[in-house]
DNA sequence: TTCAAATATTATAATATATGAATATATAGA
DNA sequence: TCTATATATTCATATATTATAATATTTGAA
């Protein structure tokens, strides 16, 4: 067990469990699944669906948005979000899969 | 964005959400990961190696235990855990890759 | 049966996270 | 500028998670 090297080199794996952990929520990881199968949505519709009220869904996506996970574009009065994280796609595949 | 079907579908992406969230944490990954890699280990290397209280530890695998991530095999005083769950084998890799 | 080593459990305090209501901001159109 | 719609932020509260010390349990050997 040499090679268990979390004492001396801690930020791999506090990136990558910070990684899990934002997408380790139900509502969360509903949208980013969501997202990457519908290209986009804006807020309302992913609140709609979920049925959850808008502030919280809100703030899911900043905390998504703030792990540069997902990306808004605004268009008028609506924000399109989108999965712009490429190993986060693959992540959510193999954990469908 | 119809199929984001989590108010009427929650059991699905609750049980994953838990699944990344017991992965999500700095040393359980680091655990996790490292018992990969060698197969097996038990509870003194494990401490050794991320110089973490032995309780701090125990908890630790006591979580990735009850979400049947891990499994621990006593030999004598010693318990030698390994990872049984071969999907969180394919995450990792992902994950890390 | 006692002892030492390895591991697990419990109690508790500190911190982080989640929720929803209320409020604020941004944008487009009348 | 006023209004309606969409989204973001703030705040208070509830709940969950983490870490550590202290204690308990398990096992093998003397």
């Amino acid at each position: 067990m040499q090679s268990m090297t979390y004492s001396t080199h801690p930020k791999i794996f506090e990136e990558k469990a910070e990684l899990l952990k934002v997408l380790g929520h139900p509502v969360r990881l509903c949208i980013v699944k969501n997202l990457i199968e519908q290209k986009s949505a804006n807020v309302t519709q992913i609140q709609n669906c979920l049925k959850t009220p808008q502030s919280t869904i809100s703030q899911h996506l900043a905390k998504l948005k703030a792990s540069r996970i997902i990306e808004g574009r605004r268009e008028g009065t609506e924000v399109h979000y989108s999965v712009v994280d490429e190993n986060v796609k693959r992540l959510i595949e193999v954990l469908f899969s």
